[in-house]
DNA sequence: ACTATATTTCTAGAATTATCGAATTGTAAA
DNA sequence: TTTACAATTCGATAATTCTAGAAATATAGT
């Protein structure tokens, strides 16, 4: 509901790398996906890919689940549904739009 | 579809500014709204507004139409429709994700 | 303890973005 | 043709973000 809030999800999404992070990780679903597999797949730098990680994860995108030395990133649908309810309730996305 | 286009959307709403200006084009409706209009009630510089609405203006948000000195900006729908869209498309949320 | 693997944090440079006053452009009225 | 108004562009600065190698941390196996 909080503008600020909202705002800040957009901007983490609002990025090529992190947004194919995130499909990469809708995709993998609720078991989740290690960030050396999205690594390995998307060819990205670990450094670079775990401070676009720290992004999503800061906006509510991600949690994570470490297993052994393997951590888990888990996409929360929760966080998406959230920002999508967000343009149905203050950006008026409904019949009259259209 | 293209990721890249998806991404400069939702980058250019994931700012707290914009975001507001956004909204506040959504409650203006099709006949849009003055940047001047816009500028008095979000209490923002006219060069910052100009700024941010060009953005939006950049990523399709956002359409102009010119009524003697005053510009009015109108939202296109058609474009956040597009960026829900692809969250349906791409990102699966529907029934087995949640 | 030592070694290997997975991931993060540190660090630093480059690039981009944000902010806003001042100057400029476009349009209309006097 | 001067003046006024609406909005943008310019210019300069501050702040943030992006990128990625190097170093550090965490965990596990030998």
């Amino acid at each position: 509901m909080d503008i600020d809030i909202i705002a800040k999800a957009l901007k983490e999404l609002g990025h090529p790398t992190r947004l194919a992070v995130f499909k990469r990780l809708v995709k993998a679903g609720e078991q989740g996906i290690s960030v050396g597999t999205v690594q390995e797949e998307l060819a990205i730098p670990g450094s670079t890919l775990s401070h676009h990680i720290s992004g999503l994860v800061s906006a509510g995108f991600i949690t994570q689940r470490r297993e052994g030395r393997t951590l888990f990133c888990v996409v929360e649908y929760k966080k998406l549904e959230s920002v999508l309810a967000f343009f149905q309730d203050e950006c008026c996305i409904d019949e009259q739009n259209l």
